[in-house]
DNA sequence: TAAGTGCCTG
DNA sequence: CAGGCACTTA
């Protein structure tokens, strides 16, 4: 590292690869979500009177609701701007995350923030139709494609073909019934895959799949059987109304054809089936309403499409959905036995609990649209299968706390109060500290709260009972890799935490969820903090990272003596250490490349110190919650990193492929021994 | 051949 | 951060 080295014939590589921030994009779908309904029998006078006409009051109580609640916030003849409407949204979303506690500035600037592809959880019907109105087709799409990509698969997917419903083109009335019929026809194809949920999760799922099917089964008769219904219900009103202007009978045939009768009834048949039957009269009377509400607003029927459609499928998915996680936790239930703390903390006797609902699913009133229900199931669910691990698995993934209350009406579990955590604290661990240093290092992650924010659920609309609005805590719960394997009496391995190390169930900020069915597989899936790694680990690894760049096996299995060092725990811990290597040359290259850049133009002022902005940016990704006081040494090595990269930069060195090979040796030779207190488990 | 490493990518 | 791949090394 001679400063006399330094020529001055150096042409920069322009080509240095940075980190950058990825956001990822949701998988898009297409856009074709016109809702056909499909019916085996299409004949009108359809059996079952009584049944649709308990639906078709129901709907209009549905509509009315919906209109009133409308109206509530925009009386029919407030102008409304769209940025009044952006403005109310943004609160609207900012409501829903100023329920998680409030997060380091850090946190909140780290990547991996990205803009949540979703609609965060709304509240109700007046915020949702809030955002209708600001964008009625993009907020509409974006629902349906919610609820397709929690249904993707399913045998319902075959209602979402066809050109997109929100183009409004009108279909002439006298066309309006064969049209439907001929969809119908076009859309019944017999396409019943199994589900790539059920199948992925569990083998034994056959019975799941059946049960799906039937009940999609039963929705498409009723749909069929409301849309014959429909049909003659809108014949009538458009007789009636013929002199009417025009306006308006766009508005019922633009509905007739937007709006799959079935789907506007289906989901308050249970809500509503003790209601009496309709008579004629009332069943003229809820025409009119209906008529009405069309009227009140083109845009209505769009939204009372996209709400219906979402629950309805939302409903059915979930159940099913339900009823297969429920196998699959009766599959892997050790240990039920649960105590419950006030906080939302759950222990167990056992070091490997899943929890399980203790609810039907029947009670699943209202739902969330699942949307990330297929990558759930496999990065969680799929890996809770007691094998040997045979390849390389997420290890360290976070998922929402076990709801362990019986759920009720506007219940509110408060996350209990974060312990003050002591600044790097290894010597006196306990579970607390243990639960609450993961806690940390999720706050402190902001790409955490990310991972699920695409889980929100979403509140059912259209006027149904109120979801419960529960304030649920999400937890940091470890994902346990299905290294399962350890021999019932291997005293050195994992003693340390075996007692004292429950279930990890903390509680993470407050984000609303009033979806009961995903809590509810939520519960079934908690993890043991000692078989695999965790958050704790990754945060050690991280810690030593300012020790050792290049750590030894022996150096990991007497570090990492909590876990069982299986050949695939051990590449995991050695590819974390890659990775922290390649953000730590990538910070080095850069500040390199920039100290040339500013006229740095000796070696000697190449320094490293714990105000400059590269200590920073390491320290931020190594330390986050900046709880751990970096050794000296560390900036010291990093100091002759950066100035090695500088060199290297500085002769041209980068011209060669492998230029950074040297700089590595040289690095690889400057590890310190990680102190012992490194050895006992990570429980800051 | 297995382990370790680095690079690229998502 | 993980997966995949190519490469090196013991």
């Amino acid at each position: 590292m001679e400063p006399s080295l330094l020529d001055h014939n150096m042409h920069h590589s322009s080509s240095s690869t940075y980190p950058e921030d990825r956001t990822e994009n949701p998988p898009s779908f297409p856009h074709n979500n016109t809702y056909i309904s499909s019916s085996p029998q299409s004949s009108s006078q359809s059996s079952g009177g009584s049944l649709i006409s308990t639906l078709l009051q129901t709907t209009i109580e549905s509509k009315r609701t919906l209109q009133e609640s409308t109206t509530a916030y925009y009386p029919p003849d407030t102008p409304m701007s769209s940025s009044a409407l952006t403005n109310l949204n943004q609160v609207d979303h900012h409501s829903s995350s100023t329920t998680m506690a409030p997060l380091s500035p850090a946190s909140q600037a780290s990547p991996g923030a990205s803009p949540t592809r979703f609609r965060p959880n709304e509240a109700g019907l007046t915020q949702d139709w809030m955002l209708e109105l600001v964008d009625r087709h993009q907020a509409k799409r974006a629902r349906v494609e919610n609820i397709i990509r929690g249904m993707a698969g399913s045998p319902l997917s075959v209602y979402f073909t066809g050109e997109g419903f929100g183009e409004g083109e009108t279909t002439p009335t006298s066309h309006l019934q064969s049209e439907m019929l001929e969809n119908k026809r076009k859309q019944r194809v017999p396409r019943h895959q199994d589900l790539p949920g059920t199948g992925g999760v569990s083998g034994k799922s056959t019975d799941d799949g059946h049960t799906l099917r039937k009940q999609l089964q039963t929705m498409q008769r009723l749909l069929g059987q409301l849309q014959a219904r429909f049909i003659q219900v809108y014949e009538n009103q458009t007789n009636e109304s013929e002199e009417e202007d025009h306006h308006s009978t766009w508005n019922k045939e633009y509905v007739a054809t937007k709006i799959s009768p079935g789907d506007v009834f289906l989901d308050h048949y249970s809500e509503f089936n003790n209601k009496t039957p309709l008579d004629k009269g009332h069943l003229e009377w809820m025409n009119n309403k209906q008529t009405d509400y069309l009227h009140s607003n083109p845009d209505n029927e769009d939204k009372l499409l996209a709400d219906i459609l979402k629950y309805e499928l939302s409903r059915a998915v979930n159940s099913s959905v339900d009823s297969i996680f429920k196998n699959i936790s009766h599959a892997f239930v050790k240990s039920p036995q649960l105590h419950v703390e006030d906080g939302g903390m759950v222990e167990t006797d056992d070091e490997t609990v899943f929890l399980s609902s203790r609810e039907p699913a029947s009670t699943s009133t209202h739902v969330d649209s699942m949307s990330r229900l297929p990558s759930y199931s496999e990065s969680g669910m799929a890996q809770q299968l007691p094998e040997i691990q045979t390849e390389a698995l997420s290890l360290v993934v976070q998922k929402p706390a076990s709801m362990t209350r019986p759920r009720s009406l506007n219940l509110t579990v408060k996350r209990p109060l974060h312990f003050h955590q002591p600044p790097f604290l290894y010597n006196h661990p306990t579970a607390v500290q243990e639960s609450h240093q993961v806690l940390d290092n999720l706050k402190h992650d902001s790409s955490h709260h990310d991972t699920f924010g695409g889980l929100q659920c979403r509140p059912s609309t259209m006027g149904l009972p109120t979801p419960e609005i529960v304030d649920l805590p999400w937890d940091p719960v470890i994902v346990r890799s299905r290294v399962t394997s350890r021999p019932p009496g291997n005293p050195q391995v994992n003693q340390p935490m075996t007692t004292g190390h429950h279930v990890l169930l903390d509680s993470l900020p407050h984000i609303k969820m009033d979806c009961g069915s995903f809590q509810s597989m939520v519960k079934r899936t908690s993890y043991v903090l000692n078989e695999g790694l965790t958050t704790q680990h990754l945060k050690k690894a991280k810690l030593m990272f300012f020790y050792t760049r290049y750590p030894s096996s022996n150096v990991l299995k007497t570090f990492f003596s909590d876990v069982q060092l299986t050949r695939c725990i051990t590449s995991q811990l050695i590819k974390w250490f890659s990775n922290f290597r390649e953000f730590y040359y990538i910070q080095m290259e850069k500040f390199a490349r920039q100290a040339r850049v500013e006229g740095v133009n000796s070696v000697r002022d190449v320094a490293v110190s714990r105000d400059s902005e590269l200590f920073r940016a390491l320290n931020m990704h190594y330390n986050k919650a900046n709880d751990f006081q970096v050794p000296d040494r560390f900036l010291e090595v990093a100091e002759i990193t950066l100035q090695e990269f500088y060199i290297a930069i500085s002769l041209a060195r980068d011209s060669d492929p492998s230029w950074k090979k040297v700089i590595y040796k040289v690095i690889c030779k400057l590890d310190s021994d990680v102190p012992a207190e490194f050895k006992a488990p990570f429980t800051t």
